[in-house]
RNA sequence: GCGCCCGUAGCUCAGUGGAUUAGAGCAUCGGUCUUCUAAACCGAGGGUCGCAGGUUCGAGUCCUGCCGGGCGCGCCA
């Protein structure tokens, strides 16, 4: 409908362009939307008041003149000027009721366009390290990329998912120390455990089970490891400085392949629960990139040559720097260090270069807050390869507070002190858990309550949507009961008069910009609002009006009117990934 | 100090430059179950949209400055 209207607008312009009052018709510029408040009509453009200026008339006597030259459109009741120039439009109460007929007919398709007829997109999202478990913290990426994914699918995309693991670097050293540490402390030796070791009791898990499998192979005495070891403290550089002396002494103790078995027993371990956790919340992954393999395919050697050879590098006081401040950066950056080792900078390019290699037309990236100073540099390194650095988005997910009550709960992998996102599952549900994180403005700081989202789950959003689409079954299950006949087909729509019955549907006829629109700001939140609203007003109508009546034309207009309302809760459900029960 | 994000009802937040009256939920108060699921509905109260300028036919929305909060500013990842 909106579409006509467009090119019906554009016709007119068209014409009055023809007359020289008015420039080139553009139909980007003409903007219909659905009105708010009835009196405005169905659809209402601003066209006039957009033009007046340029055109040097007066906005209400350019709307008049567009009205004059629109082409006859049977679906509209009327066309006015109103206020300061508005064009607003009133549908027929058939053309209306259109809206139920098309929903029902394109069923799970309404709201989408065809698959493919858009870019092809990559989302890379969670990328927790693998040094622990995942936490709420993450939930949020989880659920805005798995959420995001399935949208942008919707609006025509070919999306993929990718998880970049982080098993490369000093964090790696960590993992190893710690994970063998706990296993001297199985093995009987006398071990003093680092502060800035991975605290978390997922590495006593792992520990017993070396030592469950391993025995005592792996054992060293901790008094000679630890022989001229500063002590542990008292602030945070005296314990990485103790921590990093334990862990180049094992190194020198252990054999090399011994370590790096340590490492990757404890990234399987982790990843393999990381998965899990995922998969349940339903965040699924096409590719898991390895930046271990990254660097083993000599990727990142290749991408800096690249920019050795360009002219972008520099050598300073032994490191090798990226002249980052020329392509808009606030200050160049180390890309091999004075020992020799690439610093994460490094890898990031080369991931990206290579992630932008694969043929994506976008490649977006979601990311905590905490990394948006980040971003500068990476944009800056892709635009250094002659990669277009628009192509790479970068949506930044504040933080999701935690609080038990009026208590907040801090946070970190390192200290062990997290709620795991799997313990969120448990506590709050799958559904309630993406419903809430996604039901705010990824810009927007969240707080999460824990103690409210689990005692009060009963008032949470996500109930109150699908309690709509649940409500629905029970009447199509109810007409069954009593043998009324169900219309699978396009049946007289006259019936429906009432004022619900008109807000139902031109809710119904808003959904697919409320998918687009999220598709575009790459923002799930719109989805969640629209799906309430479209609740609400369900339910407002389910308590003012009785569906299953005795006359039968009425009864089924109205069976036919909650049924698309039914198919389009469940499809906006389904971006979700959120269940639309039949029974609560 | 510099950079990014945010500031809207008691609380948590929507709000696409648009329409005399800025909207939800929670909380508070008052109503609605003999009738398709009360996890629901109806109603009431509650606002200088942080402050001050500017752009515009029109600003919660855009621009500038200030105030307040969060985050970041490493040869860490």
């Amino acid at each position: 409908m909106k579409a006509t209207l467009v090119s019906n607008l554009t016709q007119a312009w068209q014409t009055l362009h023809q007359q020289g009052l008015l420039p080139d018709p553009n139909p980007d510029r003409i903007e219909v939307v659905s009105t708010k408040d009835p009196r405005h009509g169905d659809y209402a453009c601003n066209l006039a008041l957009v033009l007046a200026r340029e055109a040097n008339l007066n906005a209400r006597d350019l709307a008049e003149q567009i009205i004059q030259n629109l082409p006859e459109n049977s679906d509209l009741l009327s066309t006015e000027v109103a206020g300061p120039g508005f064009i607003n439009f009133q549908l027929r109460p058939e053309a209306k009721a259109e809206i139920v007929d098309q929903v029902l007919s394109q069923a799970t398709n309404y709201g989408t366009r065809p698959p493919g007829s858009e870019q092809r997109i990559l989302i890379e999202y969670v990328s927790a390290n693998p040094t622990g478990p995942l936490h709420v913290g993450h939930g949020r990426g989880a659920a805005l990329g798995s959420c995001l994914a399935r949208i942008l699918e919707a609006a025509g995309h070919t999306v993929e998912c990718e998880y970049f693991i982080n098993d490369a670097g000093r964090q790696m050293d960590i993992l190893a120390i710690s994970v063998w540490l706990r296993y001297l402390e199985l093995c009987g030796e006398p071990v003093v455990f680092p502060e800035a070791g991975y605290q978390g009791d997922y590495i006593l898990d792992i520990a017993a089970d070396c030592h469950r499998t391993r025995g005592d192979v792996w054992r060293a005495s901790f008094e000679n490891i630890r022989a001229g070891a500063p002590d542990d403290g008292p602030d945070e550089d005296g314990h990485n400085m103790y921590l990093d002396f334990l862990i180049l002494r094992a190194r020198d103790f252990l054999d090399e392949t011994v370590w790096t078995e340590l490492a990757s027993v404890a990234v399987d371990t982790l990843l393999e629960r990381i998965r899990r956790d995922l998969d349940h919340f339903g965040a699924s992954f096409d590719y898991w990139q390895s930046e271990r393999k990254l660097l083993d395919d000599r990727k990142v050697e290749q991408t800096i040559a690249q920019l050795r050879e360009a002219g972008h590098l520099y050598e300073l006081e032994g490191a090798l720097w990226f002249r980052s401040s020329e392509f808009g950066d606030e200050k160049d950056r180390v890309v091999q260090r004075s020992n020799g080792q690439w610093t994460y900078f490094a890898t990031d390019i080369a991931y990206h270069a290579d992630k932008m290699a694969r043929g994506y037309g976008t490649a977006i990236n979601i990311w905590g807050a905490d990394h948006h100073g980040y971003a500068g540099r990476v944009r800056a390194a892709l635009q250094a390869l002659g990669i277009d650095p628009e192509r790479l988005e970068i949506l930044l997910v504040q933080f999701a507070s935690l609080y038990r009550g009026k208590q907040k709960i801090s946070m970190s992998t390192r200290s062990g002190e997290f709620v795991t996102l799997q313990s969120l599952q448990h506590e709050v549900g799958q559904d309630a858990a993406r419903f809430f994180y996604v039901m705010r403005k990824s810009d927007q700081h969240l707080d999460f309550d824990l103690q409210l989202a689990t005692e009060q789950s009963v008032d949470n959003p996500v109930y109150y949507v699908q309690y709509a689409h649940a409500r629905i079954c029970s009447i199509l299950e109810r007409a069954k009961d009593e043998d009324i006949n169900i219309p699978e087909d396009p049946c007289d729509l006259s019936p429906l008069t009432d004022e619900g019955e008109r807000a139902l549907q031109k809710q119904l006829s808003r959904y697919p910009d409320a998918v687009l629109r999220s598709a575009r700001e790459r923002e799930p939140h719109h989805l969640t609002v629209y799906l309430r609203k479209l609740a609400q007003e369900f339910h407002a109508y389910y308590n003012a009006v009785a569906v299953l009546v005795d006359e039968l034309p009425v009864c089924q207009a109205r069976l036919r009117l909650i049924m698309a309302v039914r198919q389009t809760l469940g499809n906006g459900l389904n971006l979700l990934n959120i269940d639309a029960p039949e029974s609560m």
